[in-house]
DNA sequence: ATTAACCTTTTAAATGTTTAGAGTATGAAA
DNA sequence: TTTCATACTCTAAACATTTAAAAGGTTAAT
């Protein structure tokens, strides 16, 4: 392990000073051309790059975004991550990435250590924790300390902060929708995220849906939870009633209920219509006979989010307005959905 | 956007040196007991967090690892991330995740990029391209320059580092093994990886359980392709001939013959067992039948690649031998094959 | 009273970089 | 010969931190 060469060492060996080396590095009209050469000859033989952390200190910033999400595991959050990643690396950003695993607490441990220095900026899908808390202060302290931040999906309302968010209500309002078109007259909603913004936000769309078509709600016919356990209990339960069409709001509950239905003999779509939202991009499309979803454009997102972000932290103004970015999604009719 | 408290402003507004603040935020024994009360209070009162670059410069470490992976939408991938995101918060690394796209440029970009002081070491699963063009002089190049790489999954042979692999080679001869204690006399093998490392190594592994078993080798049911173009019309000839069991050496592949022996109106397991290897978490657990796996354990090889990187990073010896870890697999049998 | 010892604080250097400003030499013009 | 401009190089400060070493002051011991 040899040394890395710095300008110091440079100078020192040919006998100039620091400041001549780096500006001759960087190819200053001060310095004249036979010194130029000279030390650009011998940087390159010594295969000098200059040492970021010394630039980050001379810049007070250092070209890297802080990404906090609840869970890689989950293929919508990768989805997102690598339109970030794909938008930063194009603007010479790096990308920290952290995991909250949903706790409110990590958030804000990730949020405090990163903030000193570490990132120029935040972009973050809240936990589940902190969004069944409402606890959103470790966010705005940042924010106030001069870090912005952009959030994405699991928003925290109260929070002043560029925001990038899939049309939940839209979205569901218009599959639901899609449902009755079909002819469905008892259309069940799945939900074991009741306890995300999404997830209250479809279900509201879906509740207006109805409403709009005048049809009453059944409550015998609507799941709406947060456990993960006994989903598949809680929805078998569901089909004790008469339905015709189901909306799932989490690629897990529109998996778990195709695999019911067609255990009880049901045929889909014939029987019954599912659309589900997909967060991720192996399953659904993939069984048979293949979900309809409504795809959420995680990498758009990903890639809207950071340029938000990148964007305020070059800007020369100080105060630029705040701005909501919504992303459509798109009903992806596959094999669970008559044709109209 | 206050300005954040640095030890000049609070010796400043104290009236005594930057050095007896740090030293009192440090709790030094030099420093009084009255003046380190008065300086905490105060640092206190204006929020001061030590500025990790100026921290940084001064160690010149980082407590950064960077991690290149060839695609995080790889379920593989983001499984053994999250191992090593796990292992790196609990030792107080963060995480610079940087996607190779399975680039060789990229990836020796991003190497260059961040060897300059940003990060302390490497994780890395070598790219496709760099695989197929036995391309590793950039992994050499880092290392010589004294920053660390452990290599995991996709390693490069000729590259003196830590290694963490799956015991590819093995599994494979296991599984093979299996199927033919099943009875299976034609095994088609399904590999659409054949231009990586992991595939070769898979694939010997096929081929030798065949020859322990004195099987003949049939290169009509042998598929060995990297295209992901025509797979599915490549699997369907191999269905032209007779088979009874299917090795498949990615999760795509087994997925695909799934489908398609279904399709064809083969029973599984009854008419033909599949074993495949799973990279991913959905898909083939879900599937209907579920497939038989070799499951590879993605977070625990995180976990492990973590620990051997930061083993070394603050290990007092200069000169550590490197290793090769090698992560056992399991056979998951589900119902894509019969029971013993 | 002198000195040693001690306690507390400050100075200065170090990490690697950029850059404003000062300094020096050379050649030309007056 | 003096002066001035020009061309080049160097000094020093800045970013935020730590720390060895020096310095200042008090107390106690000889």
């Amino acid at each position: 392990m040899k040394a890395k060469a710095t300008l110091k060492q440079i100078a020192k060996e040919l006998n100039v000073s620091v400041s001549t080396v780096s500006k001759a590095l960087n190819d200053s009209p001060e310095i004249s051309e036979v010194t130029k050469v000279k030390i650009k000859e011998y940087a390159k033989l010594k295969n000098y790059k200059p040492n970021v952390i010394g630039l980050n200190l001379k810049n007070r910033k250092t070209k890297t975004i802080g990404v906090i999400i609840p869970n890689i595991l989950n293929s919508f959050f990768a989805k997102v991550f690598s339109g970030i990643e794909k938008v930063a690396d194009e603007k010479g950003y790096n990308v920290i990435m952290c995991i909250s695993n949903e706790s409110s607490e990590k958030e804000a441990h990730t949020l405090e250590m990163l903030s000193n220095g570490t990132i120029d900026g935040f972009i973050v899908s809240v936990s589940e924790e902190a969004q069944k808390n409402q606890d959103y202060d470790h966010f705005s302290a940042i924010i106030n300390d001069g870090t912005p931040i952009v959030m994405f999906d699991r928003i925290a309302e109260g929070v002043d902060c560029d925001k990038v968010i899939v049309d939940d209500f839209d979205s569901a309002l218009n599959s639901t929708q899609h449902l009755i078109d079909l002819g469905c007259k008892n259309i069940a909603l799945l939900s074991s995220i009741d306890n995300l913004s999404v997830g209250k936000l479809r279900a509201e769309g879906y509740l207006k849906a109805l409403e709009k078509n005048n049809i009453a709600v059944n409550s015998n016919i609507i799941l709406r939870t947060d456990a993960e356990e006994d989903l598949k209990e809680k929805i078998e339960k569901i089909f004790e009633n008469t339905i015709d069409g189901i909306f799932a709001l989490e690629e897990n509950d529109s998996v778990a209920a195709l695999r019911i239905a067609l255990k009880k003999g049901f045929k889909v779509p014939e029987d019954i219509s599912i659309i589900g939202f997909a967060d991720g991009i192996l399953a659904s499309r993939r069984l048979s006979p293949s979900l309809t979803t409504i795809s959420q454009h995680g990498i758009e997102i990903g890639e809207v989010a950071a340029k938000l972000l990148i964007d305020r932290l070059e800007s020369k103004e100080e105060h630029v307005p705040y701005e909501t970015v919504v992303i459509k999604t798109k009903l992806k009719e596959r094999e669970s959905t008559r044709k109209l």
